[in-house]
DNA sequence: CCAGCTACTGAGAGTGACTTGCAAGAGCGG
DNA sequence: CCGCTCTTGCAAGTCACTCTCAGTAGCTGG
C-alpha cells in the first residue's frame, strides 16, 4: 500500500475535490465510489468497512475504494485495537489517535499537539514516534481509576 | 481473556517456577506446555505462536497453553503490527514495547523507563498510556531518514 | 450522442490468525 | 496403579480482509 506523498497534503474539503482528484488520476467516480465518500463525508468519526458498506454496498468494493482513496491522500486507516480497522477523511494534514483501551473512546489531534511528547521519547529512545496508523493506547480520563 | 492481578509479580525465573505455580492452579504440566515453556525460556525475543509450534506442536496447543500460561502471569503478548501476535515471558516484572514500523526492530523497556513519557502524555491529554499490549510505534534511530 | 476503451463492480473462493467443539488421551492425587 | 478430569489433536468455524474473474458502466473522442 503506498501513501501519497508527504509533501504539502491538498485539502479535500467535499466530494467536488475528490471528484477533481479521481480524474486527475485517471479515476472515475462511480456509484460505489460516491457511495463510500458520502459515508465518509457525513460521518463525525471514523468508520469501519462494514459501516461504510452499510449493507448496500460489497465489501470488496469497499475495501477497493478506501485503498484508493487512501493512495490518493483523501482517506487514512487507524488500527484501534483488537477489532477491524476504522476509516476516516484526511481532510487538511494527518492526524494523531489516543484510544482508550477501556470504553475505546477515540482522541483525535493534529500531529503538531503529539509534538511534545514526540520529543520525549526521541530524546530518551531515539525514536521518532507515530501514532497515525497505530495509535497511542491507555486509558482515557474516565477510566483511569476503573 | 483475563490477566494475573496486578498486585505483585511473581517472578518466574524457570521451569520449576512455573511448574510449581500450575500446580497450585490445578493444572498438569504436559509435554506440550512444558515444550511451549521451552521455546519461551530459550528464546531471547518474542516468538509467534507458530513459531513455538515449530513444526511439532498443533498451533491450538499453542494458543491454549499461551493463554493459560498468561492468566498466571508467566506470558504476555504484544501486537507488533499487521503480523501475528508475539509471545513472551514476563519475568519479574511488565515490559512496555517500542517497534520500528520501518525494519521490525523491538526495544523491551521496563514501565519505569516509560514514566516520563507517560506523564507528558497524561499531563497533556489526560491519558494514562501503556504500551504493553499495544507497543508504540515509530521509526528507529537507524531508520529515521529513510 | 454514441461507440469503445478500460476502470470498476459483485459474486465467490482463498488466506492468515486465531477460536470452538468434541472424542480420545494422559497427568497426578489418592 | 486407578480413575478423575485436565489436555490434546483434529476438524470445522469465524473474522477481516484479499484475490480472481467475468460482466458492467464511466468517461472521452469522434
Amino acid at each position: 500500500m503506498t501513501l501519497a506523498p508527504p509533501s504539502e497534503p491538498l485539502p479535500f474539503r467535499d466530494l467536488e475535490d475528490v471528484a477533481a482528484a479521481l480524474r486527475r488520476a485517471g479515476s472515475r467516480l462511480t456509484t460505489p465510489r460516491r457511495m463510500v465518500l458520502e459515508a465518509l463525508f457525513a460521518a463525525d468519526e471514523l468508520l469501519t468497512a462494514e459501516q461504510i458498506a452499510d449493507g448496500k454496498l460489497d465489501l470488496t468494493s469497499v475495501y477497493r475504494n478506501l485503498e484508493k482513496l487512501e493512495e490518493l491522500g483523501v482517506v487514512r486507516h487507524v488500527h484501534i485495537g483488537h477489532g477491524p480497522s476504522v476509516y476516516g477523511l484526511l481532510g487538511d494534514g494527518e492526524r494523531e489517535f489516543l484510544v482508550c483501551e477501556r470504553c475505546g473512546k477515540v482522541v483525535v489531534a493534529g500531529t503538531d499537539q503529539l509534538d511534545r511528547v514526540r520529543a520525549v521519547i526521541r530524546e530518551q529512545f531515539g525514536y521518532e514516534a507515530r501514532f497515525t496508523h497505530f495509535p497511542l493506547h491507555g486509558r482515557c480520563p474516565d477510566c483511569i481509576r476503573r
